[in-house]
DNA sequence: TCTGGATGTTCAT
DNA sequence: TGAACCTCCAGAG
């Protein structure tokens, strides 16, 4: 479940776990061994998250790490009578304790990285809502000149880092925003209530551990419709909700592969009727 | 048992 | 713009 919530979490579960002590580091598949045994014995210090980028410091070394699409990084206690630990499936690398176990499994990036590494990655990255010292204004900076599609525009890290699939299509929801709507069309108000609205929602899926987008107004409950919780586990207004009523209006969702992913959208909730604004105004 | 899709990114063309 | 890569699981047959 890789956007920017779970990376955070993530941190703070290893940090929770591991942070002060020695650790184990082992390579179970073998694709990571050599660097994992440089980290072996050594002070677990700390781990911090940047957008979908986890950063591990271990004695004098730091790991990078990308769970791209397809990675996971699960917690796990050993069995208390035997202390097994099974190996289950392809895992990359293995961070062990006394008490506690994570096991990496196919992520996009695991490798050993120095500090001028770790600054190249987070100088690509946009601001990450779910870092204090997050400052909107470089992501309106890309946005606000750019005739590419907010729809797009939101799923480039540049512009909110940690931002994915479902909080692009949720966020746009809860705005009524059409995503096929050029950057520069966009109006500074609508950038800040999207960029607060983030803040809030990857907090919260921080706090919860899924993405839960619709809101207690809107709760089907009261709508009279059947609620959709995603495959992810959360509740949502339109992602992976393909032909299905939207929850407000009972328009059928639509979906259309968007910068390589599907999109998912209200056509008659997210309806923006705009006049083309000139690059450079400031569009308040 | 097999196939395709999936919360992502990078690289080659 | 499309392919490649990484792994798991739901759904089809």
């Amino acid at each position: 479940m890789p956007e920017g919530h779970v990376t955070h979490r993530l941190a703070a579960g290893m940090t929770e776990r591991f942070a002060g002590g020695p650790v184990r580091s082992t390579s179970p598949q073998g694709r990571f061994a050599d660097e994992a045994a440089e980290l072996d014995g050594h002070r677990f210090r700390s781990a911090q998250a940047y957008g979908k980028n986890l950063f591990v410091h271990i004695g004098d070394r730091s790991v990078h790490v990308h769970l791209g699409l397809l990675g996971k990084l699960t917690f796990a206690e050993p069995d208390p009578d035997t202390d097994l630990r099974p190996v289950v499936g392809q895992i990359r690398w293995r961070l062990e304790n006394d008490r506690h176990y994570a096991d990496l499994r196919g992520p996009q990036a695991c490798q050993l990285i120095d500090a001028a590494g770790i600054t190249a990655v987070t100088e690509r990255l946009g601001p990450d809502p779910l870092r204090e010292d997050a400052d909107p204004d470089a992501g309106w900076a890309v946005v606000h000149p750019s005739a590419t599609p907010i729809g797009l525009l939101l799923m480039d890290q540049r512009v909110a880092a940690g931002v994915g699939n479902i909080f692009r299509a949720e966020v746009l929801y809860r705005h009524r925003i059409d995503p096929t709507m050029a950057g520069r069309l966009l109006r500074r108000a609508e950038w800040d209530a999207i960029w607060t609205d983030l803040v809030g929602l990857m907090h919260d899926a921080v706090v919860r551990g899924r993405i839960d987008t619709v809101r207690p107004e809107h709760d089907p409950v009261a709508t009279g419709r059947a609620p959709r919780v995603d495959r992810h586990g959360g509740e949502v207004y339109v992602y992976r909700r393909a032909d299905q009523p939207c929850l407000v209006c009972g328009t059928p969702v639509r979906t259309k592969e968007f910068g390589g992913r599907n999109l998912f959208w209200c056509p008659r909730c997210q309806r923006t009727s705009r006049r083309r604004v000139p690059v450079g105004s400031s569009a308040r």
